[in-house]
DNA sequence: TTTTAATATTGCAATATTACGATTATAATA
DNA sequence: TATTATAATCGTAATATTGCAATATTAAAA
């Protein structure tokens, strides 16, 4: 009925529009390493709520790192980032205003 | 809870969270002029369902042009694309990847 | 091996989104 | 003014998202 792309793009946003992981996001990549685990204390949501976004974020391949146990690590997929960052400015930039 | 730029942005990616949103978005651009009376028949889903999406579009300001009655015109508010145009290419570019 | 500190999973309630049939509203036109 | 072609709104069902308490899992540390 769409496009891939249009599925794909409209997926990366809905990954974008809640602004807990829009947070997540910034929070992670403000990090010196990727030792990450006080998200639930600089979030305010509960631990499974954190967890939950942060699987959303992983789905789209958002994050890399170590995800079991203890001591996990995450941080930002930048060859991933930059694919959406792309398909972002892509979109923007095609549209035309040709009317009104 | 969260600042109101994560708000902003989160609630832009929402409106572009939707495939069918996405198409609509691309094929008013497309159009010559902005009488784009037929999206009904292009996107493929019925007329209400057309009609809420495009409300959730402007909701966020990115359509301009007349909306009541018939002959109505559609087109893509310049201004407003290019703030969301610059949202998301701050946020995309002031990601770090500094680990792993 | 038990404890501990962390994340993941499950279950579930509340809310939001999506889709569409039926209906209403609008404005041009016959 | 009645008709017509179009979009908006209403009502509602199905599905998805969000949030959290309770529980399970994991792996390091005691």
């Amino acid at each position: 009925m769409f496009t891939s792309r249009q599925n794909e793009l409209a997926q990366a946003a809905k990954v974008l529009a809640h602004p807990a992981r829009i947070a997540i996001l910034e929070y992670i990549s403000k990090q010196e390493g990727c030792i990450c685990n006080d998200l639930v204390d600089v979030i305010g949501l509960a631990q499974p709520t954190i967890s939950q976004h942060l699987n959303e974020i992983k789905k789209i391949g958002l994050l890399k790192g170590t995800f079991e146990g203890k001591n996990l690590c995450y941080c930002i997929n930048e060859e991933r980032w930059e694919e959406l960052q792309q398909s972002f400015h892509l979109f923007f930039s095609n549209i035309n205003y040709n009317c009104c």
